[in-house]
DNA sequence: GGTAACAATTGGAGCGCTCTAACGCAATGG
DNA sequence: CCATTGCGTTAGAGCGCTCCAATTGTTACC
């Protein structure tokens, strides 16, 4: 007793095959009559169309693949969202697959979506160097979502780093900092950009830039904290390469009985649900999510249904969000 | 310029198709001559299998497919680390849909699912009727994970909901408080084991139990804490129906100005880690997420390999965090 | 009444793969 | 020297669907 099929269902309605096919996809040339027997059929049969078949039949299969970079980053989920609305509005599945941070799984991910005959890659933060990247977008178009070095012949959607980064240091000095430090996103794909970024605005400030080396996840912080307080290099700001990252920092600072803002000011980035909590109530650097999802859809569909060549390298304006992780650094210029 | 397909690797190779399948799927019985040279050829080309046409020739797909009720609730994202690496184990794919919380999509989710033919469904947390539930698992074994009614011929993973609210209740009451609130889940599948949970804890410690319904998202707290303040009817205790609630019950208590655990304390469920940022340090009830997804892959892999037809229910038993959100009442046994 | 035009329906090839049965060929043994 | 075994290989049918070309049925027109 396995599941029906269209022959089944042609049976049942007395039609052919073919016209179950038509009735599936509905062509406007079936009658009224034959159209009601055959969704009658396959109603009382629980037909379920077998997309498999339908794709090795149509030689498509309208579906894009995602690879989340990390699941658990909110930051992604936003995207995703904009992703599934502008890929449903034109007709497309997407499948999604988890990148689990681990430039391996990543691998084993894309071919597993390009076996599955996507028509388009939507890379949502990635870990994959520019030949494994050129080497998928030679098979499927393909599209990063997440700022990096432009990579040949892959589109990218962007929200600017530079400005981003300079937007929440043009803040920070406007409150009179001028001891501030960079906690970068480690193997992350923004992560230089983002600390290019920084570096920049902070010697257009006239201030010399420190980064630290830390990566895209909370506990990624400890270590970074820990080694400036034992160092006794605390700075009265920190600029954290995302939220997750600074939601983390604050952990570690509150531990080392550091207080914030008052003794060191935190900036996050990406505004995700954590950055708006009251509790939490980090200034952040806020990126478009969904805006950048459904962009990257519709950069796809241009490759797939207008067939454009060159590639696209959207980047949109992030803006600020200031809540309370942010204020005037101590008189004294220290952090205790 | 389409993509190899078998025979081109087959004609390159100077062998048969047949062969090239045989060591797609290494099979044992080729010469090593023969596999090197296939071997080589699919790699110049290349060469990837297409998994629909292996699908429909096969007539299994050792494919999971997996929705997710809520990408946003990190609760999830551990779920599917753990359903991801027991599939990985046992050579299983695994898809993955959003539910988005909406019932409506979640269904045309599992009827994607069906019509890839997935060889068993697995819903982390659900918003389908007991009817969709039992029609989908005639189509494909079911598991859900998440609490909620036992539904015939459906499988489940639970964490105990008596059990654990009973930790949340016991924990308040030996902190010396009698008044406690529950905000429910709203719509939420697990919403009314957990309030029943509740309901029995607060009867067992001859208190009256108070619930007032709420929802799954941080949005959800607003409504239900903005009423209960207005009625000056605030408890000196909230167990909310998930961390993300909880987290926005600590907003909207704090925009209130009132003090937590001071004024009152707040109590969460699952233990994301939203509750273990020292910000938030939220006590809450931990649920072991990984271990109910591998024991949800290994529920439909009785079903497909073994094809046990029982249904199983796993109900694993919750710990409780204490954490700093939780202490003891005011004296005077007002929240102010 | 014959033919053209159109609409509704169907047969059948083919999408890329797997899998069974059969085949060729060397090695083995009586 | 021929039958037997077994290994490595291949031909070909078939998985469930789509889509083109062909067929039938109906109506319109001269």
């Amino acid at each position: 007793m396995s599941r029906p099929t269209m022959d089944t269902v042609a049976e049942r309605a007395g039609v052919s095959r073919a016209l179950v096919s038509l009735v599936m996809n509905d062509s406007p040339k079936v009658s009224d009559a034959k159209r009601t027997a055959v969704l009658q059929a396959a109603a009382a049969l629980g037909y379920l169309p077998n997309l498999h078949a339908r794709s090795l039949a149509q030689q498509r299969t309208k579906t894009f693949g995602i690879i989340i970079n990390d699941i658990h980053n909110p930051f992604f989920a936003e995207v995703v969202s904009g992703i599934e609305a502008a890929a449903d509005e034109h007709g497309f599945s997407v499948l999604i697959l988890n990148g689990g941070r681990d430039p391996g799984r990543e691998r084993r991910a894309v071919e597993t979506h390009l076996q599955f005959q996507v028509e388009a890659l939507i890379l949502v933060g990635t870990r994959l160097d520019d030949d494994e990247l050129e080497q998928a977008s030679r098979v499927a178009p393909t599209v990063i979502v997440a700022s990096g070095p432009d990579h040949p012949g892959v589109d990218t959607i962007t929200a600017n780093d530079t400005i981003g980064a300079a937007l929440a240091v043009d803040h920070l000095v406007a409150l009179g900092h001028t001891d501030i430090v960079h906690l970068d996103g480690g193997d992350n794909i923004s992560s230089r950009p983002r600390a290019a970024g920084f570096a920049r605005a902070m010697r257009a400030a006239g201030l010399e830039p420190r980064v630290v080396r830390a990566g895209d996840g909370e506990a990624d912080a400890e270590a970074a904290v820990v080694q400036l307080v034992e160092e006794e290099a605390v700075p009265t700001a920190i600029f954290a390469f995302n939220d997750l990252l600074a939601a983390g920092v604050l952990d570690v600072l509150e531990s080392a009985g550091l207080r914030v803002p008052d003794d060191v000011s935190v900036v996050g980035y990406d505004n995700t649900f954590i950055a708006q909590l009251n509790h939490m109530s980090l200034t952040a650097v806020d990126q478009p999510r969904r805006k950048m999802g459904e962009l990257a859809v519709q950069t796809m569909l241009e490759r797939i249904e207008d067939n454009r060549t060159k590639p696209t390298n959207l980047d949109l304006a992030p803006t600020l969000a200031v809540r309370g992780s942010t204020g005037p650094p101590r008189h004294d210029g220290t952090t205790r």
